[in-house]
DNA sequence: TAGATTGTTAATCGATTAACAATC
DNA sequence: TAGATTGTTAATCGATTAACAATC
C-alpha cells in the first residue's frame, strides 16, 4: 500500500535506473532478478533496491528475487509511463530542437507533437518529425490537441511570461529547462531541470576532491 | 565552519537559484538583501535561505540582511566557480552540439574548449566557437590543455567505454548526459545529468494530481 | 525604542540502513 | 536441509523546521 504521500522522491528518480537495466536483462533473456543483482550492478545498496520495489507492490520470492517483466511493468506503471503522453516543445533553439530529437522519450511514454518559436523563419518547418508553429498558435493547438505538458526551452528571461502564458492556457505541468526559477499556480506541476544545479554539484565535489588532495600533499611533508 | 562532510547536497543545488536572483538584484543596484526576501522569491522558506547562507560563512546585519555583492561572491567562491575550468564535450552530436553552444556555463566558470567525434565529416568543423576533433586525438589533447572534465554526450551504448577511456587518460570529473548509468572509480566524480530521472519526478507528480482528481470527482457524488 | 532579521540550539521529519524472522 | 533472499520492524542518519535569544 502506498503511504499517504506516495512514493518518496529519491525512490521514483531510482526507477528510470531500475528500468533501463532490467530491459538490458529482459533483452538478454534472463527471468528472475534479485534486488541483491540490481544493487551491484548500479552501485546502490541491496536493502535500498527492496524498498524501492517494495514501493511498487510488487512481491518476491526468497531466494530467487523478482520477475524481470513484471517488476519492468510495475515501475512503469507507478511512474505512469504506460499511457503515451503527448507534449509541446516552447523553443526550436539549439535545446528544444535537441530535446525534440531526443528518441529516449518514447520510452517514457513521451511523444513531443510540436514546437512552437517565435522565429518567423522557423514556421511550417521541422525538427525532424516535429512541426515548428507560430506562438499564436498556441491556444488553438492545446485546446485541439489536449495538450498537458510543455517542455520549456526559451531563453531564460522570456520564461516567466511565456509560462503565465502556458498555464492560462489550462497547461498542467511545465518541464522547465530554461535557467530560470519561474513561479506558477501550485495546481500547475513545475519540474526544473536546471543545468546549474547538476553543475554546481559537480564543482562543489571536484572542488573537494581538490583540497582534499592538498591536504594529502601537505601530509606528505611530515 | 565548514562540517566535515562539506556542505549538504540540498544546499548546494539551491545555490545557483540564489546566484541568479542576487545577480538580477545587483542589476537593479540593490545593496542588501535579506533571507526573507531571497526566500519569497523563491519560493523557499526563509530559515531554509539563511541555513544555506551560513555554509558559505558569510554574516549578515540583523534587520537588513546580507550585503548582494558579498553573498553572491561567497556562493561562488564556495562552488569553485571563481575559477575557470576548461571542459571538453564528448560527441558532437545534437545534444552535444547544443551543449557546446550553451553560452550559461561561462557563469559557472564552465570553458568548452573542444568536442570530439567519431564522424569523419566533422572533424576540422566547430561547433560556434568550439572545433570538433577525432576521437583519436584526445589522448593528446587531454594531455597537452590539462584538462580535468569531460562531458559525456555520447549514444548510450557507447557511454561506458567512453568513460572508461576518459578515466584511463586522467580525466577528474564525467558530466554523463548519456542515458546509462555508467561505472567510473571512485575517485573520479561522476556527476549524472538524466531526462529519465527528471522526467520520472515529473510524470509521477502528474499522475498524482490525476489520481487526487478522479477522486475529488468520486468526492462529489457523495 | 520597537521590531525585523540574524544565528544558534533543539525538535521534527523523512530516508536510509540495520537487524532479523519468514520463506522457498 | 542449508542458505540466499525477501519483507518488516526498529535504529540511525541527515536535512528541514521551530523556537528563541542576540542584534542593530
Amino acid at each position: 500500500m502506498e503511504n499517504k504521500r506516495g512514493i518518496p522522491i529519491p525512490t521514483i528518480k531510482r526507477f528510470p535506473s531500475y528500468l533501463r537495466l532490467l530491459k538490458v536483462f529482459k533483452e538478454e533473456g534472463r527471468e528472475m532478478v534479485s534486488a541483491t543483482m540490481l544493487a551491484e550492478e548500479l552501485g546502490l545498496k541491496p536493502i535500498q533496491v527492496r524498498k524501492d520495489i517494495s514501493f511498487t507492490g510488487l512481491e518476491g520470492k526468497p531466494r530467487v528475487g523478482f520477475e524481470v517483466e513484471k517488476l519492468i511493468d510495475a515501475i512503469i506503471s507507478v511512474l505512469g509511463w504506460d499511457n503515451v503522453t503527448d507534449a509541446i516543445i516552447i523553443g526550436a533553439g539549439h535545446l528544444g530542437s535537441a530535446l525534440a530529437r531526443y528518441e529516449g522519450f518514447g520510452c517514457y511514454g513521451l511523444k513531443i507533437v510540436a514546437a512552437f518559436d517565435t522565429a518567423e523563419e522557423k514556421w511550417g518547418t521541422g525538427i525532424g518529425e516535429v512541426p515548428i508553429y507560430p506562438f499564436d498558435h498556441l491556444r488553438q493547438y492545446i485546446a485541439e490537441n489536449h495538450v498537458n505538458i510543455a517542455v520549456l526551452a526559451v531563453p531564460a528571461d522570456e520564461a516567466q511570461a511565456v509560462a503565465d502564458r502556458l498555464v492560462a492556457l489550462g497547461i498542467m505541468a511545465i518541464w522547465n529547462f530554461a535557467p530560470k526559477d519561474i513561479k506558477v499556480p501550485s495546481r500547475v506541476v513545475l519540474q526544473r531541470t536546471d543545468l546549474a544545479t547538476s553543475f554546481a554539484v559537480l564543482s562543489a565535489r571536484v572542488k573537494r576532491v581538490m583540497e582534499s588532495r592538498e591536504f594529502s600533499e601537505e601530509d606528505d611533508s611530515w
